[in-house]
DNA sequence: GTCTATAAAATGATAGAC
DNA sequence: GTCTATCATTTTATAGAC
């Protein structure tokens, strides 16, 4: 690896810990064994570092995913059910050749959501970047959902958008839900949420 | 208001903006007209003003909420509804005495949503509290379908607590997705779920 | 209880050698 | 491209007057 991406790994990492504007230049250094002088040649400064993570760490994923799920065959609801579990095991890497976490297995999906929720409060220069993403993830739904309708898997007579809406509600919210209440388990939201949308949408 | 509760709120105010971690003491100072003195009178250090923000005016939020909801006439999807709304509005003031925020119209719920969040990720000594609260939201929507049930209000044949857990997972993530996706409003994302949660609670 | 002055440490960033 | 040394600021926190 690089120079650069040894910066951003380490930043990376440390960042999930407590938050990217709580990680200080001296503790890059001291994790990463880089020096001052690397991180200011490669990066403009400290806030050049968390866009390149974002932008390699972070966009990249859905474009991944999409690629994985056109090989992935099943019903609607075993796509659905594959999307949700994939996204919270974050699969990071297993996948992927442009990311190169050495760490990959360590990548927790609490941590990964709070990191990138922080972000997106604290660097509203970066807001545009998640907006396109969260663009992305809609659309994906919404193809899914206006494929299972051409397929004739899934009733028809509902708005595709609606149904987009509400998936999307639905897998953010048990992200959220997960994170901040540990009374139950991850796959309890999943499978609970699952069997209440297959209601709506089964034909 | 005593000079304690001043420096709270201004504490609150400020980081409503950028996150509790990116005010500065300085900050404080200036914008609330108080001193290093006065702070350090009445705080033991700067993440005592956080903790005594997080007790007085968020956590007392649901009993408050939950006194509001017993003088609310209307059917389950109503006082859901009712229930949903009322939160982004985030009537803080409206019907407390205990909290004392002058500048109470501005508390937008996104960034009061995005405070929340951070705080819970990058301050893990006041997780519990957080945990707590989402404990008590969790049996407020239990209670809620527990009571609709007896009256014979929605369908009977559907556990309450997987219920809870779906009508928690909806809450927490449209407005977790109102706050990243400003595609839509946020009126067409509590719709559009209540309208597709009704379909499942129906008798 | 509140003030000012100041300490002590940490932070992001630059300069210049190699 | 990478290193060390250092600067300039800002930060939290304390001391002591009133």
């Amino acid at each position: 690896m690089n120079k650069k991406d040894k910066i951003a790994e380490v930043t990376f990492s440390l960042a999930l810990k407590c938050g990217f504007d709580n990680v200080s230049l001296n503790q890059i250094e001291d994790t990463g064994n880089v020096t001052t002088g690397a991180i200011y040649y490669h990066f403009k400064d400290k806030n050049d570092i968390l866009k390149y993570i974002v932008e390699m760490y972070i966009l990249k994923e859905i474009e991944n995913f999409k690629k994985i799920l056109k090989n992935y065959k099943g019903t609607p609801l075993e796509k659905l059910r594959f999307t949700f579990y994939y996204h919270v095991g974050l699969n990071i890497g297993d996948h992927s050749d442009i990311l190169e976490l050495s760490d990959k297995t360590n990548v927790d999906y609490k941590q990964h959501h709070l990191l990138l929720t922080s972000v997106y409060y604290q660097h509203q220069e970066l807001r545009n970047l998640f907006h396109n993403m969260n663009l992305e993830i809609f659309k994906f739904y919404k193809e899914l959902i206006e494929e299972s309708i051409e397929k004739k898997e899934i009733r028809s007579d509902i708005n595709s958008e609606d149904l987009a809406i509400y998936l999307f509600t639905i897998f953010k919210g048990f992200i959220e839900l997960s994170t901040v209440f540990p009374k139950f388990t991850l796959k309890k939201f999943i499978e609970t949420n699952l069997e209440l949308i297959f209601e709506n949408i089964k034909k």
